[in-house]
DNA sequence: AGGTTATTTTCCACATCGGTACAAAAATAA
DNA sequence: TTATTTTTGTACCGATGTGGAAAATAACCT
Protein backbone atom coordinates (compact mmCIF):
# COMPACT_ATOMS: atom_id res chain seq x y z
CA UNK A 1 0.00 0.00 0.00
CA UNK A 2 1.00 3.85 -0.52
CA UNK A 3 2.20 5.40 2.56
CA UNK A 4 -0.33 8.16 3.40
CA UNK A 5 1.99 11.42 2.96
CA UNK A 6 1.27 13.82 5.46
CA UNK A 7 0.52 16.02 2.26
CA UNK A 8 0.37 15.06 -1.45
CA UNK A 9 1.09 17.61 -3.94
CA UNK A 10 -1.38 18.56 -5.86
CA UNK A 11 -0.69 18.81 -9.69
CA UNK A 12 -0.36 22.20 -11.57
CA UNK A 13 2.83 24.54 -11.06
CA UNK A 14 3.65 25.19 -7.52
CA UNK A 15 3.23 28.59 -6.35
CA UNK A 16 6.87 30.06 -5.60
CA UNK A 17 5.60 31.69 -1.89
CA UNK A 18 4.92 30.83 0.98
CA UNK A 19 1.33 31.95 1.81
CA UNK A 20 1.39 31.51 5.73
CA UNK A 21 4.27 33.89 5.58
CA UNK A 22 2.86 36.38 3.10
CA UNK A 23 -0.17 35.82 4.99
CA UNK A 24 1.80 37.22 8.15
CA UNK A 25 3.17 39.43 6.58
CA UNK A 26 -0.20 40.81 5.15
CA UNK A 27 -1.48 40.63 8.79
CA UNK A 28 1.46 43.22 10.19
CA UNK A 29 0.50 45.69 7.31
CA UNK A 30 -3.06 45.53 8.42
CA UNK A 31 -2.12 46.21 11.80
CA UNK A 32 0.07 48.87 11.38
CA UNK A 33 -1.96 50.92 9.05
CA UNK A 34 -5.49 49.60 9.48
CA UNK A 35 -8.01 48.07 6.82
CA UNK A 36 -8.52 51.02 4.90
CA UNK A 37 -5.03 52.74 5.89
CA UNK A 38 -3.10 49.73 3.97
CA UNK A 39 -3.10 49.76 0.00
CA UNK A 40 -2.89 46.70 -2.05
CA UNK A 41 0.47 48.34 -2.91
CA UNK A 42 1.74 48.56 0.50
CA UNK A 43 0.40 44.87 1.08
CA UNK A 44 1.90 43.28 -1.94
CA UNK A 45 5.41 44.83 -1.23
CA UNK A 46 4.80 43.68 2.01
CA UNK A 47 3.56 40.48 0.87
CA UNK A 48 6.30 40.41 -1.94
CA UNK A 49 3.74 38.60 -4.50
CA UNK A 50 2.12 40.76 -7.42
CA UNK A 51 -1.35 42.12 -7.19
CA UNK A 52 -3.14 39.44 -9.17
CA UNK A 53 -1.36 36.47 -7.50
CA UNK A 54 -2.55 38.35 -4.57
CA UNK A 55 -6.23 38.40 -5.52
CA UNK A 56 -5.64 34.81 -7.01
CA UNK A 57 -4.07 33.27 -3.68
CA UNK A 58 -6.54 34.73 -0.92
CA UNK A 59 -9.35 36.97 -2.75
CA UNK A 60 -10.20 40.05 -2.97
CA UNK A 61 -8.85 43.01 0.10
CA UNK A 62 -11.72 41.84 2.76
CA UNK A 63 -11.44 38.31 2.64
CA UNK A 64 -7.25 38.86 2.80
CA UNK A 65 -8.26 40.87 6.05
CA UNK A 66 -10.75 38.54 7.52
CA UNK A 67 -7.71 35.60 6.98
CA UNK A 68 -4.89 37.81 8.62
CA UNK A 69 -7.60 38.78 11.10
CA UNK A 70 -8.30 34.72 11.86
CA UNK A 71 -4.00 34.64 11.90
CA UNK A 72 -3.49 37.70 14.38
CA UNK A 73 -6.70 35.69 16.72
CA UNK A 74 -4.87 32.55 16.42
CA UNK A 75 -1.53 34.15 17.62
CA UNK A 76 -3.10 35.44 20.51
CA UNK A 77 -6.02 32.85 21.75
CA UNK A 78 -4.02 30.06 23.44
CA UNK A 79 -2.77 34.01 25.55
CA UNK A 80 -6.25 34.28 26.17
CA UNK A 81 -7.20 30.95 27.49
CA UNK A 82 -4.41 30.82 29.66
CA UNK A 83 -5.53 34.46 31.01
CA UNK A 84 -9.26 33.80 31.66
CA UNK A 85 -7.91 30.02 33.36
CA UNK A 86 -6.32 31.93 36.44
CA UNK A 87 -7.53 31.45 39.69
CA UNK A 88 -8.34 34.69 40.63
CA UNK A 89 -10.15 37.99 39.47
CA UNK A 90 -6.91 39.89 40.16
CA UNK A 91 -4.76 37.99 38.03
CA UNK A 92 -7.31 37.46 34.85
CA UNK A 93 -7.97 41.33 35.24
CA UNK A 94 -3.72 41.38 34.95
CA UNK A 95 -3.39 39.37 32.27
CA UNK A 96 -5.45 40.56 30.59
CA UNK A 97 -4.28 44.35 30.74
CA UNK A 98 -1.13 43.22 29.78
CA UNK A 99 -2.12 41.31 26.79
CA UNK A 100 -4.80 43.02 24.89
CA UNK A 101 -3.00 46.38 26.04
CA UNK A 102 -0.67 45.57 23.15
CA UNK A 103 1.48 46.48 26.49
CA UNK A 104 4.82 44.03 25.45
CA UNK A 105 8.43 44.61 24.64
CA UNK A 106 8.11 42.83 21.33
CA UNK A 107 9.15 45.06 18.65
CA UNK A 108 8.96 42.97 15.85
CA UNK A 109 5.62 43.93 15.47
CA UNK A 110 3.37 47.22 15.56
CA UNK A 111 2.36 48.64 18.33
CA UNK A 112 -1.67 48.59 19.49
CA UNK A 113 -3.58 45.85 18.84
CA UNK A 114 -5.22 44.71 15.74
CA UNK A 115 -8.69 44.50 16.93
CA UNK A 116 -8.67 48.09 18.17
CA UNK A 117 -7.10 50.10 15.59
CA UNK A 118 -8.00 47.79 12.09
CA UNK A 119 -11.10 49.75 11.46
CA UNK A 120 -12.38 51.62 14.58
CA UNK A 121 -14.25 54.84 12.21
CA UNK A 122 -13.54 54.71 8.42
CA UNK A 123 -16.13 54.71 5.07
CA UNK A 124 -19.62 53.62 4.44
CA UNK A 125 -17.61 51.17 2.30
CA UNK A 126 -15.98 49.13 5.35
CA UNK A 127 -18.72 49.47 7.69
CA UNK A 128 -18.89 45.71 7.18
CA UNK A 129 -15.28 45.59 8.79
CA UNK A 130 -16.05 48.05 11.64
CA UNK A 131 -18.63 46.14 12.79
CA UNK A 132 -17.00 42.81 12.74
CA UNK A 133 -14.24 43.93 14.73
CA UNK A 134 -16.75 45.75 16.75
CA UNK A 135 -18.15 42.16 17.69
CA UNK A 136 -14.99 40.74 18.20
CA UNK A 137 -14.09 42.81 21.22
CA UNK A 138 -17.64 42.20 22.37
CA UNK A 139 -17.40 39.27 22.27
CA UNK A 140 -14.18 39.50 24.28
CA UNK A 141 -16.05 41.24 26.63
CA UNK A 142 -18.59 38.89 27.39
CA UNK A 143 -16.15 35.99 28.04
CA UNK A 144 -14.86 38.12 30.37
CA UNK A 145 -18.36 38.57 31.89
CA UNK A 146 -19.05 34.76 31.93
CA UNK A 147 -15.79 34.17 34.06
CA UNK A 148 -16.56 36.55 36.42
CA UNK A 149 -19.88 35.58 36.89
CA UNK A 150 -18.43 31.93 37.39
CA UNK A 151 -15.81 33.89 39.99
CA UNK A 152 -18.81 35.60 41.75
CA UNK A 153 -20.74 31.99 42.92
CA UNK A 154 -17.45 30.35 43.92
CA UNK A 155 -16.24 32.80 46.59
CA UNK A 156 -16.86 36.68 45.06
CA UNK A 157 -15.75 39.83 43.41
CA UNK A 158 -13.43 42.18 44.98
CA UNK A 159 -14.94 45.28 46.16
CA UNK A 160 -18.52 45.59 45.02
CA UNK A 161 -18.05 44.88 41.50
CA UNK A 162 -20.42 43.23 39.23
CA UNK A 163 -19.60 40.80 36.71
CA UNK A 164 -20.62 43.39 33.43
CA UNK A 165 -19.63 45.75 34.67
CA UNK A 166 -16.31 44.87 35.58
CA UNK A 167 -16.09 42.94 32.18
CA UNK A 168 -16.44 46.32 30.49
CA UNK A 169 -14.20 48.10 32.52
CA UNK A 170 -11.44 45.94 31.55
CA UNK A 171 -12.47 46.01 28.57
CA UNK A 172 -12.27 49.32 28.06
CA UNK A 173 -9.45 49.93 29.70
CA UNK A 174 -6.97 47.78 27.50
CA UNK A 175 -8.46 49.16 24.28
CA UNK A 176 -7.47 52.30 25.81
CA UNK A 177 -4.33 50.86 26.61
CA UNK A 178 -4.04 49.54 23.26
CA UNK A 179 -4.73 53.25 22.09
CA UNK A 180 -2.01 55.08 23.77
CA UNK A 181 0.17 52.22 22.69
CA UNK A 182 -0.87 52.83 19.01
CA UNK A 183 -0.44 57.18 19.82
CA UNK A 184 3.70 56.30 20.60
CA UNK A 185 3.22 55.67 24.80
CA UNK A 186 5.96 53.40 25.59
CA UNK A 187 5.65 50.12 26.98
CA UNK A 188 7.44 51.36 30.55
CA UNK A 189 5.04 54.15 30.50
CA UNK A 190 1.56 51.70 30.55
CA UNK A 191 3.07 49.05 32.23
CA UNK A 192 3.95 51.19 35.33
CA UNK A 193 -0.03 52.55 34.96
CA UNK A 194 -0.90 48.48 34.84
CA UNK A 195 1.15 47.94 38.04
CA UNK A 196 -0.70 50.86 39.93
CA UNK A 197 -3.79 49.64 38.52
CA UNK A 198 -3.20 46.17 40.30
CA UNK A 199 -1.03 47.89 43.33
CA UNK A 200 -4.77 49.46 43.76
CA UNK A 201 -7.18 46.74 43.13
CA UNK A 202 -9.93 46.37 45.87
CA UNK A 203 -10.23 43.42 48.30
CA UNK B 1 -25.33 110.13 6.75
CA UNK B 2 -25.33 105.75 7.15
CA UNK B 3 -24.77 104.18 9.89
CA UNK B 4 -21.16 102.44 10.34
CA UNK B 5 -22.60 98.95 10.79
CA UNK B 6 -20.26 96.76 12.79
CA UNK B 7 -18.81 95.16 9.70
CA UNK B 8 -18.68 96.44 6.51
CA UNK B 9 -19.69 94.70 3.93
CA UNK B 10 -16.20 94.18 1.70
CA UNK B 11 -16.41 94.42 -2.27
CA UNK B 12 -17.29 91.00 -4.38
CA UNK B 13 -20.20 88.22 -4.66
CA UNK B 14 -21.07 87.45 -0.76
CA UNK B 15 -21.16 83.89 0.17
CA UNK B 16 -23.70 82.34 0.16
CA UNK B 17 -23.12 79.74 3.18
CA UNK B 18 -22.91 79.81 6.80
CA UNK B 19 -19.18 79.45 6.99
CA UNK B 20 -19.60 78.32 11.02
CA UNK B 21 -22.37 76.11 10.21
CA UNK B 22 -20.52 74.50 7.47
CA UNK B 23 -17.60 73.55 9.33
CA UNK B 24 -19.66 72.21 12.23
CA UNK B 25 -21.04 69.70 9.84
CA UNK B 26 -17.36 68.80 8.66
CA UNK B 27 -16.48 68.41 12.14
CA UNK B 28 -19.23 65.92 12.45
CA UNK B 29 -18.20 63.84 9.34
CA UNK B 30 -14.45 64.03 10.09
CA UNK B 31 -15.65 62.87 13.52
CA UNK B 32 -17.79 59.85 12.33
CA UNK B 33 -15.75 58.30 9.37
CA UNK B 34 -12.30 59.57 10.38
CA UNK B 35 -9.87 61.98 8.65
CA UNK B 36 -9.13 59.47 5.64
CA UNK B 37 -12.49 57.72 5.93
CA UNK B 38 -14.07 61.14 4.88
CA UNK B 39 -14.34 61.53 2.06
CA UNK B 40 -14.25 65.09 -0.19
CA UNK B 41 -18.02 63.94 -1.41
CA UNK B 42 -18.98 62.94 2.01
CA UNK B 43 -17.72 66.45 3.42
CA UNK B 44 -18.94 68.64 0.60
CA UNK B 45 -22.42 67.09 0.58
CA UNK B 46 -22.72 67.82 4.44
CA UNK B 47 -21.36 71.21 4.35
CA UNK B 48 -24.05 71.62 1.07
CA UNK B 49 -21.48 73.68 -0.82
CA UNK B 50 -19.25 72.20 -3.46
CA UNK B 51 -15.68 71.50 -4.01
CA UNK B 52 -13.95 74.17 -5.19
CA UNK B 53 -15.99 76.61 -3.04
CA UNK B 54 -14.90 74.28 0.36
CA UNK B 55 -11.16 74.89 -1.30
CA UNK B 56 -11.45 78.62 -1.76
CA UNK B 57 -12.93 79.04 2.21
CA UNK B 58 -11.38 76.36 3.77
CA UNK B 59 -8.03 75.34 1.75
CA UNK B 60 -6.89 71.99 1.64
CA UNK B 61 -8.45 68.78 3.01
CA UNK B 62 -5.82 68.64 5.76
CA UNK B 63 -6.21 72.20 7.14
CA UNK B 64 -10.25 71.78 7.12
CA UNK B 65 -9.63 68.69 9.58
CA UNK B 66 -7.11 71.12 11.73
CA UNK B 67 -10.11 74.03 12.02
CA UNK B 68 -12.64 71.12 12.42
CA UNK B 69 -10.67 69.66 15.24
CA UNK B 70 -10.03 72.96 16.72
CA UNK B 71 -13.72 74.05 16.89
CA UNK B 72 -14.13 70.21 18.74
CA UNK B 73 -11.99 70.72 20.98
CA UNK B 74 -13.25 74.46 21.91
CA UNK B 75 -16.59 72.97 22.15
CA UNK B 76 -15.24 70.68 25.11
CA UNK B 77 -12.41 72.94 26.32
CA UNK B 78 -14.80 74.56 29.40
CA UNK B 79 -16.10 71.10 29.93
CA UNK B 80 -12.52 70.19 30.90
CA UNK B 81 -11.74 73.02 32.82
CA UNK B 82 -13.87 72.62 34.82
CA UNK B 83 -13.10 69.05 35.55
CA UNK B 84 -9.65 69.58 36.04
CA UNK B 85 -10.76 72.66 38.88
CA UNK B 86 -12.69 70.42 40.80
CA UNK B 87 -12.09 70.03 44.37
CA UNK B 88 -11.06 66.24 44.54
CA UNK B 89 -9.19 63.80 42.37
CA UNK B 90 -11.94 61.46 42.63
CA UNK B 91 -14.16 64.30 41.49
CA UNK B 92 -11.54 64.71 38.69
CA UNK B 93 -11.62 61.77 37.68
CA UNK B 94 -15.61 60.42 37.25
CA UNK B 95 -15.76 63.76 35.47
CA UNK B 96 -12.60 63.16 32.88
CA UNK B 97 -14.45 59.60 32.67
CA UNK B 98 -17.79 60.73 31.75
CA UNK B 99 -16.26 63.83 29.31
CA UNK B 100 -13.66 62.03 27.45
CA UNK B 101 -14.80 58.43 27.85
CA UNK B 102 -17.75 60.05 25.05
CA UNK B 103 -20.28 58.90 27.06
CA UNK B 104 -23.10 61.35 27.03
CA UNK B 105 -26.63 61.11 25.98
CA UNK B 106 -27.05 63.50 22.91
CA UNK B 107 -27.83 61.53 19.85
CA UNK B 108 -27.04 64.29 17.92
CA UNK B 109 -23.60 64.07 17.52
CA UNK B 110 -21.45 60.83 16.29
CA UNK B 111 -20.54 57.93 19.10
CA UNK B 112 -16.78 58.17 20.25
CA UNK B 113 -14.43 60.69 20.75
CA UNK B 114 -13.21 62.77 17.71
CA UNK B 115 -9.50 62.78 19.03
CA UNK B 116 -9.17 59.05 19.15
CA UNK B 117 -11.03 57.60 16.37
CA UNK B 118 -10.08 60.48 14.23
CA UNK B 119 -7.08 58.82 12.90
CA UNK B 120 -5.47 56.45 15.76
CA UNK B 121 -3.85 54.75 12.29
CA UNK B 122 -4.28 55.04 8.60
CA UNK B 123 -1.85 55.56 5.56
CA UNK B 124 1.65 56.87 5.63
CA UNK B 125 -0.11 59.73 3.86
CA UNK B 126 -1.91 61.00 7.23
CA UNK B 127 0.76 60.33 9.67
CA UNK B 128 1.14 63.53 10.21
CA UNK B 129 -2.72 63.81 11.61
CA UNK B 130 -2.35 60.58 13.48
CA UNK B 131 0.35 62.11 15.55
CA UNK B 132 -1.15 65.19 15.73
CA UNK B 133 -3.60 63.78 17.30
CA UNK B 134 -1.60 61.27 19.56
CA UNK B 135 0.32 64.51 20.57
CA UNK B 136 -3.17 66.15 21.53
CA UNK B 137 -4.16 62.82 24.29
CA UNK B 138 -0.67 63.04 25.55
CA UNK B 139 -0.92 67.06 26.39
CA UNK B 140 -4.34 65.77 27.72
CA UNK B 141 -2.50 63.09 30.34
CA UNK B 142 0.09 65.60 31.07
CA UNK B 143 -2.79 68.22 32.27
CA UNK B 144 -4.08 65.31 34.50
CA UNK B 145 -0.66 64.70 35.94
CA UNK B 146 0.28 68.36 36.51
CA UNK B 147 -3.69 68.54 38.41
CA UNK B 148 -2.52 65.06 40.36
CA UNK B 149 0.75 66.74 41.25
CA UNK B 150 -0.99 69.10 42.95
CA UNK B 151 -3.54 67.58 44.66
CA UNK B 152 -0.09 65.19 45.78
CA UNK B 153 0.92 67.96 47.45
CA UNK B 154 -2.15 69.57 48.88
CA UNK B 155 -2.79 66.37 50.79
CA UNK B 156 -2.28 63.09 48.88
CA UNK B 157 -3.66 60.87 46.12
CA UNK B 158 -6.11 58.03 46.82
CA UNK B 159 -4.47 54.55 47.49
CA UNK B 160 -0.88 54.29 46.34
CA UNK B 161 -0.97 56.41 43.29
CA UNK B 162 1.48 58.85 41.70
CA UNK B 163 0.45 61.74 39.30
CA UNK B 164 2.00 60.08 36.35
CA UNK B 165 0.75 56.51 36.14
CA UNK B 166 -2.75 57.88 37.56
CA UNK B 167 -2.96 60.54 34.52
CA UNK B 168 -1.78 57.48 32.38
CA UNK B 169 -4.68 54.91 33.73
CA UNK B 170 -7.04 57.45 33.15
CA UNK B 171 -6.43 58.75 29.79
CA UNK B 172 -6.08 55.12 28.99
CA UNK B 173 -9.74 54.10 30.54
CA UNK B 174 -11.27 57.14 28.69
CA UNK B 175 -10.15 56.66 24.99
CA UNK B 176 -11.13 53.16 26.16
CA UNK B 177 -14.65 53.72 26.46
CA UNK B 178 -14.47 55.85 23.26
CA UNK B 179 -13.15 53.31 21.68
CA UNK B 180 -16.22 50.96 22.96
CA UNK B 181 -18.69 53.78 22.57
CA UNK B 182 -17.62 54.06 19.17
CA UNK B 183 -18.07 49.89 18.81
CA UNK B 184 -22.07 50.58 19.42
CA UNK B 185 -21.81 49.70 23.12
CA UNK B 186 -24.53 51.89 24.66
CA UNK B 187 -23.75 54.59 26.73
CA UNK B 188 -26.13 53.29 29.96
CA UNK B 189 -23.33 50.25 29.54
CA UNK B 190 -20.42 52.44 29.67
CA UNK B 191 -22.11 55.02 32.60
CA UNK B 192 -22.71 51.43 34.62
CA UNK B 193 -19.08 50.49 34.61
CA UNK B 194 -17.69 54.22 35.30
CA UNK B 195 -20.52 53.57 38.23
CA UNK B 196 -18.77 51.17 39.69
CA UNK B 197 -15.18 51.99 38.79
CA UNK B 198 -16.01 55.12 41.37
CA UNK B 199 -17.34 52.64 43.84
CA UNK B 200 -14.49 51.16 43.55
CA UNK B 201 -12.31 54.12 43.95
CA UNK B 202 -9.50 53.63 46.86
CA UNK B 203 -9.20 56.31 49.47
C1' DA C 1 6.58 13.41 -24.98
C1' DG C 2 1.83 15.04 -24.48
C1' DG C 3 -1.89 16.72 -21.75
C1' DT C 4 -3.66 18.82 -17.60
C1' DT C 5 -3.77 22.05 -14.01
C1' DA C 6 -2.47 25.71 -11.33
C1' DT C 7 0.42 29.85 -10.86
C1' DT C 8 2.54 33.89 -12.51
C1' DT C 9 3.18 37.92 -15.30
C1' DT C 10 1.71 41.65 -18.41
C1' DC C 11 -1.51 44.65 -19.34
C1' DC C 12 -5.82 46.80 -18.56
C1' DA C 13 -10.60 48.57 -16.79
C1' DC C 14 -12.96 51.66 -14.26
C1' DA C 15 -14.19 54.16 -10.14
C1' DT C 16 -12.80 57.44 -6.86
C1' DC C 17 -9.40 60.11 -4.71
C1' DG C 18 -7.86 65.07 -3.62
C1' DG C 19 -7.37 69.20 -6.07
C1' DT C 20 -8.21 73.06 -9.92
C1' DA C 21 -9.02 76.19 -14.33
C1' DC C 22 -12.31 78.76 -15.97
C1' DA C 23 -15.98 81.75 -16.71
C1' DA C 24 -20.58 83.20 -15.33
C1' DA C 25 -22.88 85.55 -11.48
C1' DA C 26 -23.41 88.98 -7.91
C1' DA C 27 -22.03 92.30 -5.11
C1' DT C 28 -19.25 96.99 -4.24
C1' DA C 29 -16.49 101.00 -5.89
C1' DA C 30 -15.49 104.50 -9.20
C1' DT D 1 -22.53 103.04 -16.46
C1' DT D 2 -18.02 100.73 -16.06
C1' DA D 3 -14.52 98.48 -13.52
C1' DT D 4 -13.24 95.53 -9.75
C1' DT D 5 -13.62 91.96 -6.51
C1' DT D 6 -15.25 87.72 -4.75
C1' DT D 7 -18.13 83.55 -4.94
C1' DT D 8 -20.10 79.88 -7.44
C1' DG D 9 -21.04 75.84 -10.55
C1' DT D 10 -19.29 72.97 -14.38
C1' DA D 11 -16.14 70.36 -16.08
C1' DC D 12 -11.85 68.48 -15.70
C1' DC D 13 -6.97 66.95 -14.13
C1' DG D 14 -3.42 63.39 -12.88
C1' DA D 15 -2.78 59.97 -9.48
C1' DT D 16 -4.16 56.18 -7.09
C1' DG D 17 -7.66 52.92 -5.55
C1' DT D 18 -9.44 48.01 -6.13
C1' DG D 19 -10.28 44.51 -9.21
C1' DG D 20 -9.51 41.39 -13.58
C1' DA D 21 -8.71 39.13 -18.44
C1' DA D 22 -5.64 36.66 -20.91
C1' DA D 23 -1.47 34.72 -22.17
C1' DA D 24 2.86 32.77 -20.75
C1' DT D 25 5.06 29.52 -17.57
C1' DA D 26 6.12 25.52 -14.78
C1' DA D 27 5.14 21.81 -12.36
C1' DC D 28 2.48 17.14 -12.21
C1' DC D 29 0.43 12.61 -14.39
C1' DT D 30 0.03 9.20 -17.87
Amino acid sequence: MLSTLPQKRSPGRPREFDRDSALKAAMLVFWRYGYEGASLADLTEAMEISKPTLYAAFGDKETLLREALHMYLGLHAEAYTTALNLPTVKQIAEAWLRLVGGVREEAAVPSGCFVVQGALVGSKASRVIQDELASIRNEATQKLEQRFARAKQEGGLPGTWEPGPLAQYLSALASGLAVQSSGGVPPEVLNQAVDQVMANWPK
